[in-house]
DNA sequence: TTGTAAGCGTTATCAA
DNA sequence: TTGATAACGCTTACAA
């Protein structure tokens, strides 16, 4: 079977195959009777132009790359369904690499992306990252970079992140108004951006109440479910004064209900609980969940159209390109006095 | 700033551009001074060979494409995992495509992917495809396809699905067990195969068990949430014998939980549920979802594996590769008779 | 062991 | 308005 490229087609209708590929390119210095007789034959031998020929002529590869921790998460999941959205808006191609929370992986990954594969990276970093010298060089090398989330501040680029700082003093205080008195603090990594910012809003937090910082409620997880939730629970085995539970993320939140749960403890009668979570079936939980929901969709929505406008106009993205979107507090039961309420049947 | 290429590796070494491109690639007949001599170099400048010069000359992408309806599914996002993971570890990329469930997008994309993008596809079709032409040219231009869960009989490829008819058939025996005797099924599409096999599976469990069928009480979904719970509650109240849901996939089971709490419906005591579903949460609702859980992870991984063997021994993909893998059936609260446990408190 | 040159499929420059 | 030709960066016969 022949292939269908531009010879091909170029011999069957006797023209030459400049001439054809500024037909199928709609310029303007070709006639319309030959478009026409070019577009003809191209459609109806399902002629698709060989994207790795032109993308080697043009320097372009009409591709993004995007770089995430996990996808199994809503917050990542969602965000992608904002990215593809806009890349395929600029009729762009989506490559998606996993890091899941590894450092060697993010730095392989930069590698593989630093060689013209992609025309722009959104990243949202691993927590196991500490130096940044990967991404450090993308930049140099003149690849557009939006970070998304989970940021690095070294790199003078946009960022797109939300207000994580109030929304962690804010639940904070929320859990304190709820009457708790002795909250403890989930934490991922201390050196994540993210990790950062929602320590210190509840630390702050803490101290606008009052109430003195204990070093010891603050649990830095290890992003391995079954080994986080021992933590947990030996900390509240430890420290029977706990009566709060503030997740910076959602992996974190369902620890502290399957640890509440294996110990026989209720929420949110003994011990409330607030997470950033992006969980579709928060309000279904038992209880349901009292979550600092971020805008996930508009993130990667965002973020890629700050990198679609720096593709497009080949500028270099300025750190001044940044925002910061708002996360929302929706309070639920898991931070509520708990009542019992009887409910009129319909049958 | 002088890109770095092999042009500029040659001149600064005083070889010939071949000599370099072999040296790069580890070829026999060349000396081990000068492998070093180049490699050196080459990792110096930080060196990457261009994706699209060496895809076009060697006609090899090192890409995949991964066509699924949504990501913001425990089931997809799980099944990437495994795809990825496998990708990986062959050096090979992944381009991701989301449907929306849409047939139009299938098409386009479809489209996209047959000019030489990717060397094979592993895709789940979105529930609006009627016709399959459109994936019929894909494997005429001979790109491997290998189906999972969601398959198109009509071609000869492999297909990665799990034993749906049984699943269904158990799940709704047990509803029937504990004491249903008005099951509705809530289905996706009767269009797709997974809709087909899982209808079957609960039809032929309720003739199994002498209860006739109704087919009043087979819902078929927009896969638009909001319109889904209405119609659930619309059959609700007009068929208040109804005593049971068999929700065909995740998202319509979580519908269920709100519909029933809509209209104060206590599940398990009025209505009992079992659904299709890989959410993590399933343990923590309220009531724990009884479950058919798919080996997401697994299926992603095993597709991806079949459509590496056929890449690399550059065969084409035979429909006796195919693989049926077993879903695992989940009791929880949702289907259970209800309870009142009074624990012991530890303090 | 290394170099020369052709070619992958496309686009851009220049000439006709 | 069209055609011939070079070039994108790489790999691979074939020559030396």
């Amino acid at each position: 079977m022949k292939p269908v490229n531009l010879k091909r087609l170029a011999e069957e209708l006797n023209l030459s195959v400049a001439t054809v590929s500024r037909a199928l390119n709609d310029r303007y210095d070709i006639s319309q009777p030959t478009k026409d007789r070019v577009r003809e034959l191209a459609s109806k031998l399902n002629y698709e132009p060989n994207p790795y020929a032109s993308g080697l002529r043009r320097q372009k590869s009409k591709t993004i790359g995007v770089v995430i921790p996990e996808v199994a998460n809503h917050f990542f999941s969602l965000a992608i369904n904002g990215i593809e959205e806009v890349a395929r808006a600029n009729n762009y191609h989506v490559l998606i690499y996993l890091t899941h929370e590894d450092y060697e992986r993010e730095v392989s990954v930069a590698r593989l992306l630093a060689s013209g594969r992609v025309e722009g990276i959104m990243i949202s970093v691993a927590s196991g990252s500490q130096d940044y010298s990967h991404l450090d060089s993308l930049q140099e090398k003149g690849i557009p970079l939006v970070f998304f989330d989970r940021v690095h501040e070294g790199i003078a680029t946009a960022n797109v992140t939300t207000n994580d700082y109030e929304s962690s003093f804010e639940a904070t205080r929320h859990l304190l108004d709820s009457g708790c008195r002795s909250v403890a603090h989930l934490n991922l990594s201390k050196s994540l951006s993210i990790g950062k910012r929602r320590l210190q809003g509840y630390v702050d937090a803490l101290q606008a109440s009052g109430i003195p910082f204990d070093e010891e409620l603050v649990v830095h997880a290890q992003a391995n479910k079954v080994q986080d939730i021992e933590t947990i629970q030996e900390l509240l085995l430890k420290r029977p004064d706990i009566d709060g539970f503030f997740a910076s993320v959602e992996s974190l939140a369902m620890c502290c209900y399957e640890a509440c749960r294996n110990l026989h403890l209720s929420i949110p009668n003994d011990i409330k609980v607030i997470g950033f979570s992006n969980l579709e079936t928060a309000s279904l939980l038992d209880p349901p969940l009292t979550t600092v929901t971020q805008p996930a969709y508009a993130i990667g929505k965002e973020a890629a159209q700050i990198l679609f406008r720096a593709i497009t106009k080949n500028v270099p993205i300025a750190a001044s390109q940044s925002v910061e979107l708002k996360s929302e507090l929706i309070v639920r039961g898991s931070t509520g006095a708990s009542v019992d309420v009887v409910v009129a049947k319909i049958r």
